[in-house]
DNA sequence: AAACAATGTCAACATTGTTGACGTATTTTT
DNA sequence: AAAAATACGTCAACAATGTTGACATTGTTT
């Protein structure tokens, strides 16, 4: 198959887009089904499985919802001990995110239910190939968030490597 | 930035899978606002757009959503007259759908956002990488799926051909 | 005639989004 | 110290979109 930048190349890109995104989320959503979550709930424990620490007006940045809307997700896996807070240290009006044992092992079931499908999906590609497909999504993004997921990119990985020297 | 394929990198790949699907989508929901409709109902548009004469049954495939669920925007599509039905001419209880000439509009209004934003963001990538990114996607979509959307994407060109030589 | 298929419809309900208003700590500014 | 701003939580009402179950209509197949 070919893909050109033509109209009708474009419009295959947009269709590639919607499939990719109903398939990939499909996994996680039968999985969170028999905990009575739905993928707002996965959201959070995603995020905060990776950004540990996160505060609630960060995490309402990242999902772009109210935060009316988060609440009512994040007040049940608090309740349900998926999720607990820490008050800040310096500013004590902030809420630091943090995921319970039994957030984590959620989010781990979670996370290798989509790794394989990514993995085992994306096995044929060469190492330049995947940097295409990851630069690609990348720029689809509005060009004011790149530099935002970037940088807690970056903060993980260097996260990751404070952890792995303790 | 250099992706990895290791685990850290994977869930990179997770998270730009769904910043690229909010920021690719949020262009086209502003723009339905307007006009009273929905994701949905841009849905619905875009297929019937790229395949008129859709059957409902094919429809409900592609969205994989229940009949209830489409009927409810479909209904208001036909109502307002951007989507009308024709009796299939074989088997008479098919109904094909096809875009009035406003329907029509308003697909191409909302297929230009999205185009833009896609031209935009690709223009940098050579016709090898834009490869990458297509296949990388197609790749994601479900094994069985995919054959499915090739058929399409194959229907749609020869479609396409056609009417260039009328 | 009976069964099946394609579609439409009514009703009830769940999830996840919205806006608006208000409350409570806590910190910053004046 | 008082006032203003910030971070978060909460109540309520509502909208969009998804679900299941039941049933009707029309047309086709057996």
């Amino acid at each position: 198959m070919e893909f050109d930048k033509n109209e009708q190349g474009l419009y295959e890109f947009i269709e590639l887009l919607f499939f990719a995104y109903r398939d990939f989320t499909a996994g996680p959503d039968d999985e969170l089904k028999a905990f009575g979550f739905g993928r707002a709930h996965h959201r959070v424990l995603h995020f905060v499985a990776r950004n540990p620490g996160l505060m609630v007006a960060e995490l309402l940045d990242i999902l772009r919802v109210s935060k009316q809307s988060l609440n009512r997700v994040l007040k049940q896996l608090i309740a349900e001990e998926f999720v607990y807070q820490e008050q800040g240290e310096g500013d004590r009006r902030r809420r630091h995110l943090f995921l319970t044992a039994k957030g984590q092992k959620l989010a781990d079931r979670l996370g290798e239910i989509q790794m394989q499908q990514i993995a085992s999906s994306l096995s044929d590609f060469g190492p330049e190939a995947y940097q295409n497909i990851c630069n690609g999504l990348l720029s689809l993004i509005a060009d004011d968030d790149q530099a935002e997921v970037l940088a807690r990119f970056g903060d993980a990985r260097r996260r990751d490597v404070e952890t792995d020297d303790e």
